[in-house]
DNA sequence: ATTTCTTGAAATCTCGAAATTTCTGAGTCA
DNA sequence: TGACTCAGAAATTTCGAGATTTCAAGAAAT
């Protein structure tokens, strides 16, 4: 089993709390290895901000705030609008066909939940066709340093938003505004693309909180 | 002597050849601890892209490519612009005194440099003072993401860059891109200082590829 | 000549023990 | 009570040896 590849999955899907001290010496005990190569798991992981190192003190789980949560989501709209928009430019006829694929995967799952309710099976496929779904959509736009960036940050988001993912409450909200997306990326227009971009996340901003440049005239 | 900031530095600063492999057990040496202390250094650094990292077959420096450096450095425009565009709005007069002090610092180094050559000390001041500039750019634009993954990406666009640095040979050019940042900075017109920045850039782009959004309506 | 196999050497990774640092809380003093 | 000290416990970090995997070069096979 690949340590680090499991303990970042639950660092990001909120198995462990906000803040939650993270003690390699306890982590063994999941994977049976030694506590150095957990240790060396959570070092990578806090290279990329997903969880806090202190010097001598260990690590722990980033703490929750709602200007984080602000923050990380300006971030994101920030980058997948500018990312979505080049896909737009220079992905064609393949690219609209990918992200049309992706999206009907994405629905798929996400009206079985629907019906059946969020089961951990159905949770876990919705993150991987949700992650999928998103870096489709920058998948054309031609700069491989946009999408690390994106995935940084798209990894951050789910983090601070984990137990709240977990509950699928904006669940039709979100089937609406994915398809809007999609129309989006189909209908050629670069503003129409930005303003569906921004409403996906807006609920997940701070409303009193000043929004900047781009994303002031996606409003 | 702390290692990880020691070779994070070394592999920023270009003392290791583009694509050169990373032996642990070799720079061992050079601090005098085991090698699982420079692994896990390098492991840090793999994570944010500084080095490259493959499963059972260790470290190397990335290989140096056009295309690369042209996307980092479209990144940094992006970011550098954005980040400076909103500490415009609400960095206030505190923000630009201190971007003046940081160009201040910047530009004595600069003309040392032009009187009396690049030596390896001035080098090293340089590299500090042009960062701080930069960052102080950034310092008021509200967003600690928008930081972090400005300094990310500014890490390896000096790694890129790093041999070309070394010579200063673009060094008058760049005093008056910086002096002409500032002066953005005090006009407060946005749309000045994000051509300023596009500017202080350009000569990195690659001349025959599309730059997008909010950048080409710099140039 | 090219590919496949073998084998020894080299590089990489894992591990638990030892060294170091931080944390805890009982005891002391004002 | 409150601040301070100090020792023992707990947590973190460093380390080098041993296990595993990759690499390189020559032999054998097609």
């Amino acid at each position: 089993m690949d340590v680090f590849e499991d303990i970042k999955t639950r660092v990001i899907s909120g198995q462990f709390a906000h803040g939650e001290k993270l003690r390699a010496e306890v982590l063994r005990n999941d994977y049976g290895c030694s506590a150095s190569t957990v240790r060396e798991a959570l070092l990578r992981l806090s290279a990329v901000g997903l969880v806090e190192f202190q010097e001598q003190r260990g690590f722990r789980m980033p703490e929750y705030s709602e200007e984080r949560q602000h923050d990380i989501t300006h971030m994101r709209i920030m980058l997948e609008a500018e990312g979505a928009c080049r896909s737009m430019r220079h992905g064609g006829v393949g690219w609209e066909a990918r992200l049309n694929a992706a999206h009907h995967k994405l629905s798929h799952i996400e009206s079985r939940i629907g019906a059946m309710g969020p089961t951990d099976e159905l949770a876990h496929l919705w993150m991987e066709a949700e992650l999928e779904f998103h870096q489709t959509l920058l998948s054309a736009c031609g700069s491989e340093t946009l999408m690390e960036m994106h995935l940084q940050v798209y990894n951050r988001y789910r983090q601070v938003k984990a137990d709240v993912d977990r509950s699928f409450f904006h669940l039709a909200d979100n089937i609406r505004e994915h398809q809007a997306i999609v129309n989006a990326a189909v209908s050629g227009d670069e503003a129409i693309m930005r303003k569906r971009i921004f409403e996906h996340f807006e609920r997940h901003l701070m409303p009193d909180r000043p929004v900047d440049t781009a994303i002031a005239a996606m409003a």
